[in-house]
DNA sequence: TAGATTGTTAATCGATTAACAATC
DNA sequence: TAGATTGTTAATCGATTAACAATC
């Protein structure tokens, strides 16, 4: 008993967004050398109700926690860990190589979510030059399709202007990529199958102003 | 009569999300000389119901539309940049000059949605010297919250690590700071009446590679 | 045992969508 | 007029929260 969930899960989009907030609370945990933890605390230190907290653990962990012990904090950072698939390697294409895009490259954050970049692109080829030395190489968007295609890549990352946008994604999409994270501040058409997620600066600023004129 | 709406509304964060969606459409739209559209064209356009764009637009603008005709784009998109603060300016701070800090520093964007990026402060006063030309000054951690007070500013960008991240939050907020866009992959405490928008990486990433682990 | 905690079932809440009369 | 479109009221849907018995 007690193994590891295998297949497909449904699994609501707001409880995959509190996964990592859930992770990131107990690495920190586990650094106070914290063995066990409980739901109502993971709640009241997130801002979350409890019962959603187990219900979301029921989601993504097959192990019971025990009545007045709580979770095994270990073996929940290692199925929430499973779950998300950061255990296992993604490679990823990076689409556009300006500011933003250059600062994406220079995260070295990406392996610890399971993602690796594996090559960035560029309309302008002399972008290249323009970059740091402990740069990935960028390469023409020619080649962009053939190589998604040919190493068999899944994940792209647009940080082109919204005016290109759409033209990045349809390559990305016909090279076979089936996840697109999309910076520029755009609607983008997607066929079905391929998930699209909008890391969209607009819409964020957006709930700030209007918090800000209510609260005036 | 169709005068601008005033005063507090209360209006739900999903609308809040997609309000830029449209108007980044009406905008395209305009370009095309479109005096007028209407919900379903906008709902078909952006992969939504019809309803729920009638309702969203009742929600920020007070002008009717016309059966047969529609609305009329200006107007819309007038209203709709009114409710988001968008022809007001916020003047704001960023903490954290690092990669992605002065990624931010750098974008020219945030005029047009009023938001102007008056300051930036890291803990090391020499990430100033790291940095280009066309730079804002940036200025050490303890002028921020006399800053922030003084100037009245109202905006904070968090771009440090996970670490620091609640100190610098805990500082701005007793700046006088009521809205925190938080870049820092961990979860921050703010009191009641701040509002925090969190940019989170992890959040994302864990959407894509959940996708891709159930599409395999 | 007593009390904290679990897991589940039922109630609530809010957002989305369907239905439909009114109107240009 | 006919038909597209609006705005509103009612139905649906899904997620959150409350209630509660079971258990260590």
């Amino acid at each position: 008993m007690c193994s590891a969930q295998t297949g497909v899960r449904s699994i609501s989009k707001q409880t995959l967004l509190r996964l990592p907030m859930y992770l990131d609370y107990l690495k920190r945990l586990q650094g106070e050398e914290a063995a066990h933890i409980s739901a109502p605390k993971i709640a009241a230190a997130l801002g979350l109700n409890e019962v959603q907290v187990r219900k979301d653990i029921a989601a993504v962990s097959s192990c019971a926690g025990k009545p007045k012990t709580g979770f095994e904090t270990a073996r929940l950072i290692r199925d929430i860990e499973a779950f998300l698939g950061y255990d296992s390697v993604n490679e990823a294409v990076l689409v556009g190589a300006g500011k933003l895009g250059r600062a994406l490259l220079g995260y070295e954050g990406f392996a610890q979510f399971g993602i690796r970049l594996v090559a960035a692109f560029d309309r302008n080829a002399d972008a290249a030059a323009m970059y740091g030395k402990d740069a990935p190489m960028i390469l023409p968007m020619e080649k962009l399709t053939d190589l998604c295609r040919r190493m068999g890549i899944h994940i792209g990352i647009i940080t082109v202007p919204a005016e290109s946008a759409q033209e990045v994604c349809d390559l990305l999409v016909s090279g076979g990529v089936r996840a697109i994270w999309n910076f520029a501040p755009t609607h983008l058409h997607v066929p079905e199958g391929v998930l699209l997620q909008n890391e969209n600066i607009a819409s964020s600023l957006a709930v700030l102003s209007a918090h800000l004129k209510q609260s005036m």
